[in-house]
DNA sequence: AATAAAAAATACTAGTTGGTATGTTTATGT
DNA sequence: ACATAAACATACCAACTAGTATTTTTTATT
């Protein structure tokens, strides 16, 4: 028993420090090696674990990429309250409270769709679904607004949903290119006056 | 003279093959061995032309991958008429040419934006030229509209600008994940809808 | 205390990486 | 025709890559 405890503690540790190499140096250019390097731990401990390097990145986006965009996008969401409302200032807080590590980094989960998102379908498949868990939250959100009357009821959910999440990752990317917020001012700028077409 | 055009086919052979490798398999994990093998060209010839990868990466960028987006989403601004009818045929026009193959690989810009944009300063720059070429081509035609009276005068043209390259450049990363158009067709939906509430 | 199995360490592949050193071939200017 | 330099080829390097084989250490069961 206390031996399940700590493998699951040291698989942990090691999907902890992959996620934070991945994103900071990203996926392809950081090795077992260097992972376990972090962990204070030997490669012969990493594969005890892990089969191989696949399926160590399959947990890390099932496990942290999908966590980090439940928590900060969809999670947010599911607040009682004009819809309206909590859309505008979900999409809107949340680049405000990123670091200027996050703000240079970029999103986890749009680095990755970009970086490995062609290469392997099993990759390919985990991060749509997290895309697929966002999109499905916002649909829920926007047609709540239609029925409360805050949200016009001839707007298409998906498409929404869709141009909402698809600005949002663009910007992230294009964000890293820069030293200061004026992208994202004009972003949030931009993405207020889209709000304001389907406010009732 | 002749030498001269020679090194100029051969430097030009060299970023194409590079640049194709890039978009169909990523930065980083093309070497300059696969680039060489491709032109039928040894390593030597590469190191007499380039001193490094970095140099060459660069080169793809400012020529190859800038030309692409000019062609494909900057001049095509530049036409005389409706100012709000070519920002929406150029953006839903360009989506709808796209070959399954560039679909399946997304943007070669924003693929690049979000693998190697955090790296290094020089990447970064040459990157970002490419986003305020086309920001400004952008702005240029949305303040032509509002001049024509065919947009909205009391929007902010530079927000209007991000927010639209912000949502392609998203779309074409979470296309990637997809085997079929529904995800495109949201956000031409999407946008129709956007630009709706910047036409006069 | 003895046995077995899980957890982790060590040592090792074979292949790849960016880059260099040193050649050979081809063009050019005199 | 000859010296010079550019264009390209060959052979190499040290560092790194994912993954394996083998051994040691820790934990659990009897």
């Amino acid at each position: 028993m206390q031996q399940e405890l700590k493998s699951e503690i040291t698989k942990q540790l090691i999907i902890d420090k992959a996620f934070n190499l991945f994103y900071q140096n990203g996926f392809k250019t950081t090795s077992i090696d260097k992972i376990m390097k972090e962990t204070t731990l030997s490669k012969g401990a990493f594969y005890h674990h892990y089969k191989s390097k696949k399926e160590l990145g399959l947990e890390v986006i099932s496990l942290k990429v999908e966590k980090r965009v439940v928590n900060g996008m969809i999670a947010p969401l599911r607040q009682s309250g004009n819809a309206y409302q909590i859309i505008k200032d979900v999409f809107t807080n949340r680049l405000k409270e990123f670091s200027i590590n996050e703000k240079q980094q970029g999103c986890p989960m749009n680095n990755l769709i970009n970086e490995i998102g062609n290469n392997e379908i099993a990759y390919q498949n985990a991060l749509k679904n997290i895309i697929e868990l966002w999109k499905t939250a916002l649909v829920q959100i926007i047609e709540r607004g239609k029925q409360e009357h805050t949200i016009k009821e001839e707007v298409s959910s998906q498409a929404v949903a869709t141009y909402l999440i698809s600005a949002f990752e663009g910007i992230r990317g294009i964000r890293k290119l820069y030293t200061n917020d004026t992208v994202l001012d004009e972003y949030i700028s931009g993405l207020t006056f889209y709000l304001n077409q389907i406010k009732k």
